[in-house]
DNA sequence: GATATTTGACCCCG
DNA sequence: CGGGGTCAAATATC
């Protein structure tokens, strides 16, 4: 695992230019979102929203040095082997493009609830193997009409069923992460994402660091896998033990229960209560996907 | 009828 | 070769 400058890191521009380019993009995403709130007219809107994307995707390469899932994917494409283009043009039918995601910068959240305040598609569902549990896999609701690459993969945790390990992938360019945050927090029935420390041992390398208070986002994204320690009184786990974890025991009819193990909604609640040891973060796994892409794909979750 | 989910098949890639 | 990611027809739901 990297040191955290590694982390933090931006290997795509450096000094001065990263200065400036970070400037160009938060302000522009500013304006944007100011610009929106005054728009009406749908057809500005969508242009608005493509410009969006392309604000998010340069972030995304400034911040992993590598070109977003647009650029990507056209970069890869000249590279596929004849073989596979020979098929590709074969395939038209039953098929299409099987980019597969994995590549991509991902990260990984445990969570009481796949609710994240964004709009997936379920598009299928595997038994993997050596895992009770099947996985699920959805992309974004707007990934045709907004051409949004979002997906994400959601399967319960073995060790406790009541969480689910949600694996996301590409960033949303269908609305605005910050934007969409506002949105989440401002939902009456939203359901929170929770970052578990220590409750599950999905991550091979556990960084033991301290942490006082209550640490910005980005330190919580370095320390997903902190450890078990107990946070300080009036701790994180208290704030988010709040009236909004209601919301979280709702039935989640598209995800299939894990086999040989308790029932669906009585874990659902059983874990809100059983994961006193374990020190839960309410977060946007959007919002933090807009900062912290790197730092997930740093700490040794993910190969990529 | 539109939209979402299920599920078997297809195919990439290690 | 087999696990896993994706597609798309069939089916379900609203």
């Amino acid at each position: 695992m990297g040191s955290l400058e590694k982390e933090i890191s931006l290997p795509a521009a450096s000094g001065s230019l990263k200065l400036v380019t970070e400037e160009l993009i938060m302000k522009g995403q500013e304006m944007l979102n100011k610009l929106e709130s005054l728009l009406v007219d749908e057809g500005v809107k969508k242009l608005l929203a493509e410009f969006r994307g392309s604000v998010a995707r340069a972030r995304t390469f400034l911040e992993s040095g590598e070109p977003s899932e647009v650029c990507q994917d056209s970069d890869r494409r000249s590279e596929i082997s004849s073989r596979k283009r020979k098929l590709e043009t074969l395939k038209q039918g039953k098929g299409g493009s099987r980019r597969r995601m994995s590549s991509y910068p991902s990260r990984r959240v445990t969570s009481k609830t796949h609710e994240d305040g964004f709009s997936w598609r379920k598009y299928g569902q595997k038994e993997i193997f050596g895992s009770k549990c099947p996985r699920s896999y959805f992309r974004c609701t707007h990934k045709h009409d907004r051409n949004c690459q979002a997906t994400r993969q959601v399967q319960k945790s073995e060790e406790d069923p009541s969480f689910y390990v949600i694996t996301y992938m590409g960033e949303h360019t269908c609305r605005d992460p910050i934007d969409a945050s506002h949105e989440f927090l401002l939902a009456p029935n939203h359901s929170p994402c929770l970052i578990s420390f220590g409750a599950s041992d999905h991550c091979e390398n556990i960084q033991q660091q301290p942490f006082a208070s209550f640490p910005s986002l980005k330190q919580e994204l370095d320390e997903e896998v902190i450890s078990n320690m107990t946070p300080p009184g009036g701790s994180p786990s208290d704030f988010f033990m709040s009236s909004e974890f209601a919301a979280l025991d709702v039935p989640i009819p598209e995800m299939a229960p894990c086999k040989g193990t308790v029932s669906e909604h009585g874990d659902e609640a059983s874990g809100l209560h059983s994961s006193a040891t374990s020190l839960e973060m309410e977060i946007m796994p959007e919002l933090l996907s807009s900062y912290d892409i790197l730092n997930f794909d740093h700490v040794g979750f993910f190969e990529n």
